[in-house]
DNA sequence: ATTATGACTTCAC
DNA sequence: CGTGAAGCCATAA
């Protein structure tokens, strides 16, 4: 039987659903550890389906100037109140120290 | 197979 | 990090 949904997805929901509290990662990020990194707009597309198919914090994942541009998504304020909630101090849409919060899958996890 | 789109990234000004 | 343009890969029609 196949997978409802390509495998490239679940990897995506995988990675991200190990992001710890606190800790925000990068498209990019997530997509160089999956091995497409040039495919960072697919991690963005399979977050889209994440959030409606799995328990995925999507809010933890933003792009590389820290900026919650899947807040569009998410509905409203609902991104930066998940992330100001976990401690992440976030402002006019962008995560402040982001430097500290960022977290790489590949450098965490290890690759 | 081809075209269009997208929660991105990088380079340049 | 503000804006603009090009590149990249996977999904949908």
């Amino acid at each position: 039987m196949k997978t409802s949904k390509s495998n490239f997805f679940n990897d995506v929901y995988e990675v991200v659903k190990l992001i710890p509290e606190g800790r925000v990662t990068s498209y990019g990020a997530i997509a160089e550890y999956l091995g497409t990194k040039g495919s960072a707009r697919m991690v963005g597309w399979a977050m889209h389906g994440a959030v409606a198919t799995h328990d995925v914090p999507a809010h933890r994942v933003v792009n590389r100037q820290g900026l919650l541009t899947g807040k569009i998504h998410f509905g409203g304020d609902r991104m930066q109140r998940l992330l100001e909630k976990e401690g992440i101090r976030v402002e006019d849409d962008i995560i402040q120290n982001f430097e500290k919060v960022f977290w790489e899958p590949i450098k965490e996890l290890g690759l």
